[in-house]
DNA sequence: TCTCAATTTAGAATTATTCTAAAAGTGATT
DNA sequence: AATCACTTTTAGAATAATTCTAAATTGAGA
């Protein structure tokens, strides 16, 4: 489901984000119903290319705040960049990495079953698979 | 199993590395027979404890080589450092968050069943599961 | 022991990211 | 619409992990 612009505005409000200009912009750029796995860099050139005047320091900040509001996943596949992944439903990643490139695998193309007794005092934040291919 | 001067030499012949003088330093502390996750500072200051003299361009160099010759697993959690992993048989991990830490999960405490079908021409080279917690 | 390619090293360079502090924007209230 | 209190944005500096460079050192074989 593409988003129009009000939506855009309501999904930043429910996630308690103050809907400003490039956080709306960037949204905009991110949250199109396509499933996508961008870098800071990513960003920054999807901005350039559709005019919209930003700088580094905001990108950083603002997909900071999208992972930490729950808007975004960070995925660590790589020690130096990382990706930002759109799709927040369960699911798994191929990683092609010659291509350094993301590509999701439906949560059921993979059967995980029982999961290892957890340490003490602590409980599950994620289970990340990653098949690199 | 603890590696003696002999078993490391012999480790690093027959991976094809020149068994040098640090070399042999470095192995001699990853190869003690306990599984460890080791980080780059955490190489120099054990060699420091050990009053082994050393360069941090050599713990990279020597870690590098370790990995791509198959000898140690790099294993990616965090985008900043990179981890090294001394136990090679198949098996999971448990991140702990807040300490930054890795821990091994036995490979049968998950059980994977049927994996996705590959894009052509690609084979796996891992298949990492991390549980952050 | 000599030689020469491989290795080690200190420090510079690179890259991704965070920090800082000043300028600009935001939303509520007159 | 103007004001106010706060939040956000931004350019550039700072930081941190890692790689690069080029000179010095080492080590395996003649």
């Amino acid at each position: 489901m593409k988003h129009d612009i009000a939506d855009i505005k309501n999904l930043l409000n429910r996630h308690d984000i103050r809907p400003t200009q490039i956080r709306k912009a960037i949204a905009g750029l991110l949250f199109d119903g396509l499933d996508k796995h961008v870098t800071v860099d990513d960003v920054i050139e999807m901005a350039r290319g559709r005019q919209i005047k930003t700088s580094v320091a905001s990108v950083y900040n603002t997909l900071n705040q999208f992972a930490a509001s729950g808007l975004l996943r960070r995925v660590s596949v790589e020690q130096g960049r990382a990706f930002f992944d759109t799709n927040l439903s369960a699911h798994h990643h191929f990683y092609f990495e010659d291509e350094e490139r993301l590509e999701d695998i439906p949560v059921d193309a993979i059967n995980i079953q029982g999961l290892p007794k957890l340490p003490k005092g602590r409980r599950i934040k994620s289970v990340d698979v990653t098949i690199r291919i």
